[in-house]
DNA sequence: AATGTTTTCGGTAACGTTTGTGATACTTTT
DNA sequence: AAAAGTATCACAAACGTTACCGAAAACATT
């Protein structure tokens, strides 16, 4: 294949070291040392990302050389692997992860589904997951569903299509029916929920003290003396909204407080639904005198709202809400809010996708809880000691 | 290739239609019509997601037919495209992107690089991309640099090696050298700054109205009466603080003003940092009476520790804050702040992004500024009009 | 000098898709 | 009836990488 450039012979070509990065050779013939001649200019301009082509072309070995060189293998020679590696950090060689994952069939990519990344709570859990994600070795890839069930099974393809070796998600409000989740399933694609998880799907889920985060927050509203609690009670189809709202019940049957139907509404996070149920509540012959929202943004809204009725908070109205932020400790009062790790979760649900990517058929889903913790400000301390 | 299954003969074999999807055939020797006989099973769990072989050995065509069935190609008759068709949604046929991207040698992705997504800022930027991205068929993979300047070349390298079509990158605090980004633009890969742009780098750059908006803010405190107004400007490495720095100064200037030194003070958009400076200002023999934080998130901890510090906002020190969320309008009193528009930021960036993208050679890169507009809060009205 | 071992490398197939070229059968035109 | 045109499809190469298998040197051992 290679040419004596002196006598022409062909079989009488040996290796002989390196030169500049470049294969030697000797013809045993007429005893000639020379280089292969790649008439390609040193600096071409390259309008091409570097291949490991380029590279074996370039030294004069084989396409496989290279890749064993840059991968470690030890059926190289050191000086064969360092030439190699030398142009290959000259030319800024990056693998093509395409090829890569298309021969491996697996791309180390994980697919995070998420309704809003405008919301503080999912960016956390996003930062979480590619914190665990990276330091394993994995990319993620990021799909908003904006609440919208089909544009959820949209991103679900998206991110099959492009091979993702797992997928986390959190569902958007609308899905109710989980098909395309169970399709992916039963292929054998690694899926964890979380946060608003589904039951009806057998997965590892991370999921936060819905119930008992917001037991406590009422617990803690009837210590300080509130008999009508009233509570925003988010969109009805989420499973959060509802096991919240099973929280707030199981507290008030607890402590032998009556659950009244008119203190309870379901509505979107949305800034005028929360108002509209502020309105009718303050309407009732009997108003309430504690607010319970299972979103603190919607607690937030619901504090400014009263603040510019004049109404006292904590004194006239207690509020707390679920979910925590700066703000909640900026606006005055301070909101009384269980507090959520969304990092945290983000880096739980992250881990144990990447445990069941390993894993695979062995894994065993199950479902894991972030604890949040009682954060309590002046919104709710009306100073009275329950006992 | 397929045989008779009653006279064996092979050559005689001729196609005659689709019968329930598959290919129906006929031997010209015996007149026997015929299905080939694939004996996989129905319903069979697939441990794979199905490929274009899968198809086509189903249905007893090549792999060139179902592509162009699924890809519109004419040169298909339409019983054949109709039966690939059904197949490919009953077994949830998704192409696959990596060796689609592997062939074309595009991916329809495009890399975003920012320093922290949990800033509101960013993710909302974030979002603004993903809306323009999605819309013109692209997906987007989102890294964060984490303020890093090692994360960040990090970064591009992973998004380079996933082949992304073009690159979208707000630079890290610690990012002083551009090597990377110049590297890449050599190879030809669009790149496209927002928001911590650098200038040594040809690339189309959409920025904020970092001078105009920091002098209208501070125009607005003088014409509040304001006379010593401090500065807390980021970090000195970041060209927006500097921007947005000159911005003051030129109102300074402008209205007679002399420029303190000790009023200027930079530090990290750190929660500590913000109040040593607070501390070093409160401690001048002459105190300033209006203060302007870059980034309103200093301008919030500020209004926190003054309120702590019973200093009276506006009256004695009125404050005005860079960027806008709604914590500025929850706070009280509310801050007066240079509202900007990531989301449109964002929407923007991308556009131009994919121009560059399909343009390649022929685009031209330019500078965009996407306008705000001063939210006047209370914060900063001292009721004074200054003529 | 002949043999065995080790070191080092190349050839090749494969991953899933697209596309140019060419082949076959069918249809229409003379 | 032959010729020309059309419709429909298959073959094969290519994208960049890896891994298996095998081959050829180099070295060590008889």
């Amino acid at each position: 294949m290679i040419k004596c450039p002196k006598c022409g012979k062909v079989e009488s070509i040996k290796r002989a070291g390196f030169l500049r990065g470049k294969q030697r050779f000797c013809c045993k013939e007429c005893d000639y040392f020379f280089i292969e001649n790649t008439e390609s200019s040193p600096v071409v301009k390259q309008r091409h990302q570097t291949t490991i082509i380029d590279i074996a072309n370039k030294i004069g070995v084989s396409t496989a050389t290279v890749s064993r060189a840059l991968n470690g293998h030890p059926d190289v020679n050191i000086n064969t692997r360092k030439a190699i590696k030398e142009l290959a950090a000259e030319l800024d060689y990056q693998p093509n992860l395409l090829a890569q994952g298309l021969h491996r069939n697996e791309t180390h990519t994980i697919g995070v589904i998420i309704p809003d990344i405008q919301r503080h709570f999912f960016s956390s859990v996003v930062s979480g997951i590619q914190k665990i994600a990276s330091d394993a070795g994995y990319r993620v890839m990021i799909c908003q569903s904006n609440e919208s069930h089909f544009t959820e099974t949209l991103n679900v393809q998206a991110l099959v299509a492009s091979r993702v070796d797992g997928l986390l998600i959190s569902h958007s409000r609308e899905t109710s029916s989980f098909e395309h989740i169970k399709l992916q399933l039963n292929k054998g694609l690694p899926i964890v929920h979380f946060d608003r998880v589904c039951e009806e799907v057998q997965t590892a889920k991370i999921v936060q003290e819905d119930f008992r985060g917001s037991f406590i927050l009422i617990e803690h509203l009837i210590k300080q003396g509130c008999k009508r609690i009233a509570v925003y009670a988010g969109p009805e189809e989420l499973l959060i909204s509802r096991k919240r709202l099973e929280g707030y019940k199981a507290a008030l049957t607890q402590y032998g407080i009556e659950i009244a139907e008119e203190l309870i509404i379901h509505g979107n996070f949305k800034h005028d639904d929360s108002l509209l149920a502020l309105n009718k509540w303050l309407q009732l012959p009997e108003p309430p005198d504690g607010i319970f929202a299972v979103h603190y943004g919607n607690a937030i809204e619901i504090m400014v709202a009263l603040k510019e009725k004049n109404v006292k908070i904590p004194e006239e109205i207690a509020i707390v809400g679920f979910g925590d932020e700066l703000i909640a400790s900026v606006i005055e009062p301070g909101l009384t809010t269980f507090h959520q790790f969304p990092f945290k979760i983000g880096e739980t649900a992250a881990s144990i996708l990447i445990d069941n990517i390993i894993q695979k058929e062995n894994f065993v889903p199950f479902t894991q809880t972030v604890q949040g913790e009682l954060k309590i400000r002046k919104s709710s301390c009306r100073g009275i000691a329950h006992e």
